[in-house]
DNA sequence: AAAGTAAAAGAACGACCGGTCGGTCATATA
DNA sequence: TATATGACCGACCGGTCGTTCTTTTACTTT
């Protein structure tokens, strides 16, 4: 009992700056890492305007942190559930429709936290572009990596180039994001799968690892 | 002589019209039609911020004005050149080509203005939204009716499916903008044009029509 | 030549932006 | 128990935003 009363200054700092981040990531898939306001943003979370500087020195910092914030949710949402499974040519798949879910579920409320941020920034060099930069890099090489170890385990075709796949599979999921969006949600979804999954049953040395639909 | 007096209030209110119009689609193409503001922009159309309003009432109207300035020049540099090559498969690839090249010339700082526009407003309900979803959905059914066209002319394999089709050209074009600017341009035009090239010469009746690499 | 009109500039507005400041209060530390 | 610390607040700063109003200027129309 008196639960709710233990309050510990530090553990509820902790919680604060929890919440304010979380609530950053899906702020910032909205409206964007700069469109992001502080005083929306602390209003969101609960707290002041002033309350946030307790946490961060100013708003770069905030956009690191959130950075760092959206990667993880990435990895657990994304990455982490797809390496329960298979490797090879069945992982890349769980990527992909990891990835779907991971849209079709609405998580963040404007899709995709990464998409907004790399339009955004792609033309504005500083820490932040290099933080959206690394990130990018890291996920796309994930993906390279999966493909490399796939043909290395002779399930997708000896020739294949695993960047320019990682590439492809990673552009065919991301273009998802604004179609369900701006146009239609169904297609949308339905576009996306079936072109991942054409484009790796074309390199499959055994047919059955992927279903035909 | 005398040139440069002879200066018509109406015809030097549409230069500075136009002026303003094409650099509102240059910088927007690099900070969104949102992280345009009129001050800025003003200054870099030698006009005064005041003057401006002469010319749009406000700001969103501006905007829609921008969306059809940028709709034009895409009509220009990609859609129009492609109709002086012949029709089908190579009109496709000659699409895709153009826009590669486009990005690369580098016509707008920030690559790609509906890339922008879409990420931007795919979340913000309103006319801006609904002039970059009529703009986006025009591109994508004019790929659409390119590849109906080289299916009936025998060109592109029976079973294709032309939505899916043209959604993929497009997801695997739009990508190369963020991936050129924040990794590597040289990968990011290779893989972005490889990609649509074997895509399309899979579904090829005549791989002669198009070049293997 | 007079009257009318369109293109601009200049100054100023209220709202909101990121950020600072002084202060309060519960808690961790000694 | 004394003290330092971290979380947090309300008030406020200079600056920029989109927008409005007034005025000047130069062309067009009558």
């Amino acid at each position: 009992m008196a639960e709710t009363k233990a309050d510990g200054r530090r553990a509820r700092g902790e919680r604060s700056r929890e919440a304010i981040l979380s609530q950053a990531v899906s702020m910032a898939s909205v409206e964007g890492l700069s469109g992001l306001t502080l005083g929306r943003l602390a209003e969101a979370a609960g707290v002041s305007k002033s309350g946030f500087f307790a946490h961060w020195r100013d708003k770069e910092q905030l956009q690191l942190d959130a950075i760092a914030w959206a990667s993880r949710l990435w990895v657990d949402r994304i990455i982490r559930p797809s390496l329960a499974g298979p490797p090879g040519a069945r992982r890349l798949m769980a990527l992909h429709e990891a990835r779907l879910r991971f849209y079709a579920e609405g998580v963040l409320p404007g899709g995709c936290f990464f998409y907004v941020a790399q339009v955004e920034f792609d033309d504005k060099p500083g820490p932040v572009r290099d933080a959206v930069a690394t990130a990018m890099s890291d996920w796309l090489g994930f993906l390279r990596r999966t493909v490399e170890e796939a043909v290395a385990l002779g399930e997708l075709d000896a020739g294949t180039d695993a960047g320019q796949l990682a590439y492809e599979i990673n552009a065919l999921g991301e273009a998802v994001v604004s179609h369900s969006r701006m146009l239609d949600a169904e297609s949308a979804y339905r576009f996306g799968r079936t072109a991942v999954l054409h484009r790796l049953r074309a390199l499959l040395t055994d047919p059955t690892l992927l279903p035909e639909a």
